[in-house]
Parts: structure tokens; C-alpha cells; sequence
RNA sequence: GCCCGAGUGGCGGAAUGGUAGACGCAGGGGAUUCAAAAUCCCCCGCCGCAAGGCUUGUCGGUUCGAGUCCGACCUCGGGUACCA
């Protein structure tokens, strides 16, 4: 009797797919489309049971959609370009190229015996020129749209190696190599005008109905509307107003100084003839360029010696400062200061002894404000104290509005709606990545490089021996002629952010080897992505770029109007996570030990006992990892699948264990037995039993039908547990029991297509199990004659009577009330209410 | 700092505001076996001899009824614009 053994089957039935062309994807007018797209990795060298699970889901869904008659397009590329490619040239010599394709030779080797659905054909890398190149010809369709311009922007400087450091390899303030202090440096670079696009991303939101609402909720933060009032605040020295920003203008009257921020342009004049100014203004510059570095820092400032006339208590005069905490990016770069409603401002005025006054009170509660400022919700109403515009008490917001209206009558400040949002900063000095195709010329200023030309290739010939960017040292690829005049000019060295590279690749899959970025004919057919499935840390930047890139693209012809929202709909995925273990060396230090050396809380090799610390997210340096190789070595491919949907709702974090792993392959071990057993039944043995395993089996197909629509596959499995249970014990005649072992192939194949084509072979099903149409549950078998309700007593359940389903309330309350355990409950006590939920509960109260 | 989540037995988790703990893992007992592996059957939240009581991170509220809704807090995770 041949056991399962996954090791020979899977191969063989990848072969019995790729023969029958399963998974290519066909544009066919006669049929709806399903496109499901998982977030394509980048190729760090290999796969990790993340890419498993990630993988794993969208198979899931990508099979389930072929079965049920769609033309299913489920593609696979790699997002290659980035900076992990550059480090590793500088660590360990040879070149990001090399690397890079050697990884995704690797990977692509370790993913195919997972058994995916995917349609291989359509595979590319970001770094291929032939990408790239299409990625270059439509920034200059952007920049002929007006969606590109070039401006200053703050990067982190390492003063040492002489490069810009990306904020990840910025640790403490300092260089990650170097170690220096990292300084703020301005550069000229290039940016997408996505913030033109601000109200209509985020009114957008709201059509996005199967996204998760967290994500929407996070974009909306994210772009971050709001309605305010710049306000000129006159200089008593006559010199140009200060214009502030503010949210909160309700609060003027407990305005107590300006604050402006350091790279503000007076900031920078005044630091010309004011050395301590200077000072403090090149110590600001020495912290990273992160909003949460900003926020945490201590907020410091300078008096700058200049003072602004209170805009509505002339006789009053408000010292302006320079503060280390005002963004320049935000507003107007100059804020009003209120103490007694902020609380950065209040433990900024304490610091500089500056007042603090409040605007409003609670109602009943008038109490000056001592170390904690007072701020309410805006919906929560306060005594505002002789408000200017004569406001009493009122929430803040109508506070708010009164304030705007009074400011616009007299002309002393002018209503803004502003956006949190800023516009896509996507220069990079740096080689790995897509070049800007962006010519410099004396004469003719920066020049878009001719179409005929592109791609603009990468050089070969470069060197990471030393830091910063070779394409900027470069011995003759920097040199060129200028497209338009023909005269001596130079390249743009700076690269795109490779969020870039993943804003469009969702459409390039739809026509990967055109001669254009797309082809209309097959974006009209395949765009939108039905089904996008990744992790929640792309809930912001990737899925707003390409929001907005979508957007870009439509505007020069690149995608219909309809695919402005790239994905109807999104899935949010969590990590595999995994115990660490965790031993000390003799100086105390920890050392952490892989899951395969250690066995029994010891550590196999030495017998020392190791610390288990709880799950968290694979990574290399914990040790905590598991290989997929190996599993798929030791288990088989469908082990792992099934394993990776089997546990926890497949939004939140799984934990990767060795007996999960191997209770799950017993269990396919199991059900493989099941199946053998029941071949060999001899075909006239009689049955018993044989309608309740066909309603087994019809409520099965329901369920397992349902928790995949709903992409609760941890619930997929557990119904199909339940159905397997279902067939064990039952004592059914032959046909029926095949028939019940076919529909549990044709429900497990999405988890473990390997071991259903199998079980349907050996039942001897027709074709592949991959080509048959799902089945279908039938109404009326999935309905009980009888309920069981139970009856509480004052909310605690304290008996269960079953009746015929449709009975009516009436006679429920009878056979309750009739009921021994009831009688004996109540002891006589008088029933003051009976709820009747039909079909759910009975509550009775006293 | 700010924004967004999550927290239920020994473990992963299940539960349209309606029987908390489905399904699985681990554990315990039994069958089979010379023995073991594999397989099969039974038990399995906590306290209690029992009757019963307690129990969904903490505290409070709404409700006939709260894991689920509301408020405050604690812990952990994701993002924070140059990691991808």
C-alpha cells in the first residue's frame, strides 16, 4: 500500500499543470477575469515563510477563481532595484547586478516547488532595462504633464563618508558606518506633485469599500486635511510680516509668542548677523531628517530679539523665536504659540519663562492652566474667556469657525484648508535604481532625454569601493550631449526611490513585454487587480504612490479611467513569526540558537538550557527562522501550506511551529489513508448512514465555499477537519463515500492542490483536479428540522430545550417555562419578562 | 511624540449583541502491539467532594443579555515620507 509521499507526487503533478498550460492567463472576451496579485518580493537571497503564507493566500484565491469559470491572471516579478543590493557590493564585493539576478535565479528555484498557481510567462525584475526603460518614458510623459518639478529638500548628510544615508542606516543621530553626527543638508531634487492630487486621494477613500477601513482611516490621517487661517502678524521693527498657520486660531487670545522654524527664510537672514542665531541653527541641523526624531527631540528655540503685534490686541507684543520643533514642510513654516491649549508650546514656555494665558475654560471649572494645557476634543464645549469675535461658550469648533469668519470680515487673516500630505521626493543618489533620464545643458537647463534613446542604461563599469554614488564619479557616462542643442552636456545622476519601481508593476503585468509601458487593449481587460494581498506596513507610501501613480499614468494614456483605484480590493496580511532561543557566553552576552538546534529547551549540541523568549518576527540576527527548503524537503509543499493557512486568521501574525508542521502532515498523511481505504472498499458494500454524509457534505462545500469568499481560510480548514471526521466515521456505501472523498479533494485543493490531484486520480476523477469546476452546495441540504435553544435565567444559562425550527414564540415560552431545570431556577419567583430570539435563546427575567 | 491595529484555556484560535472555548496542537487515560512507531476510542478553561461559583489585558458604563458596543487605561505590534 503506497503512504503518502509528497516528494514524488508534487513534482509530478507540476509537470501534469505546466503540460496542460493551467496557469497561463488568457485574455478571453467569452469569459470575467479575476486578477490576484500578491506584493511582489524583493530578492534578498531567499524565500522565507512570509513569502510562504503570502504566496500561499493568493494561490488560494487564484485557484478557488479558476474553479469557479473566471479567466484568472496570477503573476510574478521581483522589486529589485534598492539599496540592500549596494551594501552588499560594498560588504562583500562584486555587483549589484550580479547579485541581484543570481538572488532572483535562487528564489525563483525555491518558490516553484510550492506548487503556485502562477503564470510564469509574465515574470520580469524592475532592474530589467526593458522595465526601466518604460519607467523613464513615462516620467517624461509626467514632466510633459506638469507632474515632475525639481526643489530643495533636507537629507541626511554623513559629514565622514561623504554620502546621504537613507533614515534606516541613520542610528542615534549618528552614520551606521561612520558613526559621525548625521547633519540636515539641502539638495536639489526631484519631485511627482502628488499633493495636487490631495483631495482627490483622499475623497477616493471612501469608494474603496474592500479595503480594510484601517487602511483608509491611515491614508486619511496620512494626507491629513485640515481647515485653518494664515495670519500676517505685523513686525514692530516694520519689517515684512511673519505669516503663521494655525489650526487653533480660536485660541489667539492666549497667543504668547511666534515661533518660526530654522530653515525659515527670516530664520536664515537674521542668522547672518547674529552669531548665536547661526549656532543655534547649525545645532538643529544635527538630527536626522525623521518626523518621529523631530517630535521626540527636546523642543529648544532662541529669541530672535524681533516682536509681533498681537493681530487682536494691538497693545500687546509677542517675542518672535526660532524653534527646532516648527517643520518648514508644513504650513507656512511659522506658528503662533499657545501655551495654555498645547502642550509642546506650554513646556516650551516654561522652559523660556515666556506666559502662559488661557483662551477658554471648562465650563464650571475655571482654573488657569498650571503643567498640563488644557485641550479638548473639538466636539466638547468651553467658556471661552472675552473672545474678540464674541463667542460665549461653544465647542471648539464652532470656536473655530466664528474665529475664520472674523478674521476674513476684517481682512486680518484668510481661511485655509492645507493638507498634511507633501509631494514624492524621488531622488536618490544612488546607483541601484532606475535612472532619471534627465539631461543637464548649459544652454538649455534640464532637458528630458529623447524617447529613441531610452533605455537610459546603467554603466556596467562601476566601483563601491568607495561611498557615494558611482554614477555622480562616473568616467564617461555622466558625459553626454544635450538631446535639443547638441552641445557638451550632463547626465542627471540621481535615481528614482524604488517605490517607484512598485507603483505601476500591477499594470505592466497586464502586457509585461510590450514595446510601451501598457497595452490598452489588455489593461481595459484585466485592470483592475481584483484581489491585492501584502503586509499592513505598505498601508501608507506603496499603496498611495501607486494610488497616485495610477492616477499619472491615466493622465498620459497609460490606463483606463476606471484603474485611477489600481485594486478594488485589499487584503492585509500578518507575519510568520517564531520563539527565539536564547542562551549567554561566559562575558554575558546572548547568543541565539536556530529552531532546528535546539530540541527539548535544550541546546542539542551542548545540553544547555535555553531561554525561550515569546514569538516575534523572523529575522536573521534573532536566529528565529524557519526555511521553507527545509520544510518542503522534510514535509512537502503541501505541509506547508496547509500550515500556513491552518492557525490564526490569516490578518493576523502566525506562529511557525515544528509540531504544527508535523501534526500537519500526519493529518495529510490521514487523509491520504482515508482515501486508499476507501478505493478499496468492495463496490457493493451497503450503506448506512448515507444521507448524513451527503448533508456532511453540502454543509461542507457551503462552508469551506464561504471562509474562502471571506478570506477566513484558518475557517476553511477547520470546516474541512470537520468534513474529514465526517467521512472517517462514516459507514456509507462505496459511491457515496467516493463522492464525499472527491468534493474533499476538490474543497482542500486550493491549500494542497498536490495532494487533491492525487485523491482524485486514485478515485479515479477525470482530468486534472486544477481544471474542474467548483462544486456546488445544494439549498435545501443545509437546512436542520430542529434547533437547540438554550434558556437563561436573569442572563446566565441555565438549561436548553430543543423544538422544531419554525416553531412559533409563543409555544417556545410554553416548553421553557415547562422545563424541570426552569421550574426549579425560578423556585417560584414571578417571570417579569420572557425574550424570545427565534432560533437563538430564550432569557427569562425576574 | 503622532497615526493605525491587536490582547480569549498550557498553545494557535472559534463565536450576525444571544449556550464563551468550534477546529487543531500539546497533555492525560484506554485499545491494538512481544515492544515501539503508526492508527483508533475517551477525557481535557479555572476553583470546588459536590451543589455551585469564577473566567475573554485592567477599570468603569450601556443592555433582558457584552469577547462583541461606549469611555479611560496597560502591554505588544505596524507606520512615521531615503528599509522594502
Amino acid at each position: 500500500m503506497p503512504s503518502y509521499d509528497p516528494a514524488k507526487s508534487e513534482p509530478h503533478w507540476q509537470a501534469a499543470w505546466d503540460r496542460a498550460n493551467a496557469f497561463t492567463a488568457v485574455r478571453d472576451a467569452a469569459r470575467p477575469k479575476y486578477y490576484v496579485l500578491e506584493m511582489f518580493p524583493y530578492p534578498s537571497g531567499r524565500i522565507h515563510i512570509g513569502h510562504v503564507r503570502n504566496y500561499t493566500m493568493g494561490d488560494v484565491i487564484a485557484r478557488y477563481k479558476a474553479a469557479c469559470g473566471f479567466s484568472v491572471l496570477h503573476p510574478m516579478g521581483w522589486d529589485a532595484f534598492g539599496m540592500p543590493a549596494e551594501n552588499a557590493a560594498m560588504e562583500r564585493g562584486g555587483h549589484p547586478k550580479t547579485w541581484t539576478y543570481d538572488n532572483i535565479a535562487v528564489m525563483r528555484d525555491q518558490m516553484k516547488p510550492l506548487g503556485l498557481s502562477i503564470d510564469w510567462s509574465r515574470e520580469f525584475a524592475t532592474c530589467d532595462p526593458e522595465y526601466y526603460g518604460q519607467q523613464q518614458s513615462m516620467f517624461i510623459d509626467f514632466m510633459e504633464k506638469g507632474l515632475v518639478y525639481r526643489k530643495n529638500a533636507v537629507v541626511n548628510w554623513d559629514p565622514v563618508d561623504m554620502t546621504v544615508l537613507a533614515n534606516e542606516q541613520v542610528i542615534d543621530g549618528k552614520g551606521w558606518r561612520s558613526n559621525a553626527p548625521v547633519e540636515r543638508r539641502e539638495l536639489t531634487q526631484w519631485f511627482f506633485r502628488i499633493s495636487d492630487f490631495s483631495e482627490e486621494l483622499l475623497e477616493a477613500l471612501d469608494r474603496l469599500e474592500n479595503w480594510p477601513a484601517k487602511v483608509r482611516l491611515m491614508q486619511e490621517n496620512w494626507i491629513g486635511k485640515s481647515r485653518g487661517i494664515e495670519i500676517p502678524f505685523h513686525r514692530t521693527d516694520g519689517g515684512a510680516p511673519i505669516l503663521c498657520y494655525s489650526t487653533r486660531p480660536d485660541t489667539m487670545r492666549g497667543a504668547s509668542f511666534i515661533a518660526i522654524s530654522p530653515e525659515h527664510p527670516l530664520a536664515q537672514a537674521l542668522a547672518a548677523d547674529n552669531a548665536e542665531l547661526a549656532t543655534f541653527i547649525a545645532e538643529t541641523r544635527k538630527m536626522d531628517t525623521t518626523e518621529a526624531a523631530m517630535e521626540k527631540a527636546e523642543k529648544k528655540g532662541l529669541d530672535t530679539g524681533l516682536t509681533v503685534t498681537h493681530p487682536v490686541d494691538p497693545g500687546l507684543k509677542l517675542p518672535v523665536w526660532v524653534g527646532n520643533f516648527v517643520l518648514m514642510d508644513y504650513g507656512t513654516g511659522a506658528v503662533f504659540g499657545c501655551p495654555a491649549h498645547d502642550q509642546r508650546d506650554l513646556d516650551f514656555a516654561h522652559r523660556y519663562g515666556l506666559a502662559v494665558r488661557n483662551a477658554f475654560y471648562l465650563p464650571g471649572n475655571e482654573v488657569e492652566v498650571g503643567d498640563v494645557a488644557l485641550v479638548p476634543a473639538k466636539t466638547e464645549k468651553v467658556a471661552y474667556i472675552d473672545h474678540f469675535a464674541g463667542i460665549g461658550v461653544a465647542t471648539s469648533q464652532e470656536g473655530i469657525d466664528a474665529t475664520i469668519g472674523y478674521f476674513e470680515t476684517r481682512g486680518l487673516g484668510q481661511g485655509q484648508v492645507k493638507y498634511r500630505l507633501r509631494d514624492w521626493g524621488i531622488s536618490r543618489q544612488r546607483y541601484w535604481g532606475c535612472p532619471i533620464p534627465v539631461i543637464h545643458c548649459d544652454a538649455c537647463g534640464v532637458v528630458a532625454e529623447k524617447k529613441e534613446n531610452l533605455p537610459v542604461r546603467l554603466p556596467d563599469d562601476v566601483s563601491f569601493d568607495i561611498p557615494g554614488n558611482p554614477l555622480d564619479r562616473h568616467p564617461t557616462w555622466r558625459d553626454c550631449s544635450c538631446p535639443r542643442c547638441g552641445a557638451k552636456a550632463r547626465r542627471e545622476t540621481d535615481t528614482m526611490d524604488t517605490f517607484v519601481d512598485s507603483s505601476w508593476y500591477y499594470a505592466r503585468f497586464t502586457a509585461p513585454h510590450a514595446a510601451t509601458p501598457t497595452v490598452m487593449a489588455e489593461a481595459e481587460y484585466w485592470m483592475n487587480v481584483d484581489q491585492y494581498i501584502g503586509g499592513i506596513e505598505h498601508a501608507i507610501l506603496h499603496l498611495l504612490y501607486s494610488r497616485f501613480f495610477a492616477r499619472a499614468m491615466h493622465i498620459c494614456g497609460h490606463l483606463p479611467e476606471r484603474a485611477i483605484e489600481p485594486f478594488d480590493a485589499l487584503f492585509t496580511q500578518g507575519m510568520v513569526t517564531h520563539e527565539i532561543y536564547m542562551t549567554r557566553d561566559a562575558r554575558g552576552r546572548p547568543v541565539y540558537h536556530l529552531p532546528e538546534d535546539v530540541e527539548g529547551g535544550k541546546v542539542r549540541a551542548t545540553g544547555q538550557a535555553v531561554t525561550v523568549i515569546p514569538s516575534a518576527k523572523m529575522s536573521k540576527s534573532k536566529k528565529n527562522v524557519v526555511d521553507p527548503v527545509d520544510i518542503i524537503h522534510k514535509y512537502g509543499a503541501d505541509t506547508a501550506r496547509w500550515f500556513v493557512m491552518s492557525d490564526s486568521p490569516p490578518e493576523r501574525d502566525v506562529e511557525w511551529t515544528a509540531a504544527g508542521a508535523e501534526a500537519t502532515f500526519k493529518h495529510l498523511g490521514r487523509v491520504w489513508m482515508l482515501c486508499e481505504r476507501i478505493a478499496s472498499l468492495p463496490d457493493d458494500k451497503p450503506g448506512k448512514g448515507d444521507d448524513d454524509l451527503i448533508r456532511a457534505m453540502h454543509r461542507a462545500i457551503h462552508e469551506v465555499t464561504q471562509t474562502i469568499e471571506g478570506f477566513a481560510f484558518n475557517k476553511s480548514i477547520a470546516k474541512l477537519y470537520e468534513f474529514t471526521n465526517a467521512i472517517q466515521k462514516s459507514d456509507a456505501a462505496k459511491a457515496t463515500q467516493r463522492q464525499a472523498m472527491m468534493v474533499l479533494a476538490q474543497l482542500m485543493s486550493p491549500m494542497v492542490p498536490h495532494l487533491a490531484e492525487d485523491i482524485w486520480a486514485h478515485q479515479g476523477g477525470a482530468g486534472l483536479v486544477a481544471e474542474t469546476a467548483w462544486p456546488r452546495a445544494d439549498p435545501a441540504m443545509l437546512v436542520d428540522d430542529t434547533v437547540t435553544l438554550p434558556i437563561q435565567i436573569n442572563g446566565k444559562r441555565r438549561a436548553e430545550i430543543v423544538v422544531p425550527r419554525d416553531l412559533p414564540a409563543a409555544e417556545v415560552e410554553k416548553i421553557a417555562l415547562a422545563d424541570d431545570a426552569v421550574i426549579r431556577f425560578l423556585a417560584g419567583q414571578p417571570v417579569r419578562k420572557l425574550i424570545v430570539v427565534p432560533g437563538r435563546i430564550v432569557n427569562v427575567v425576574v
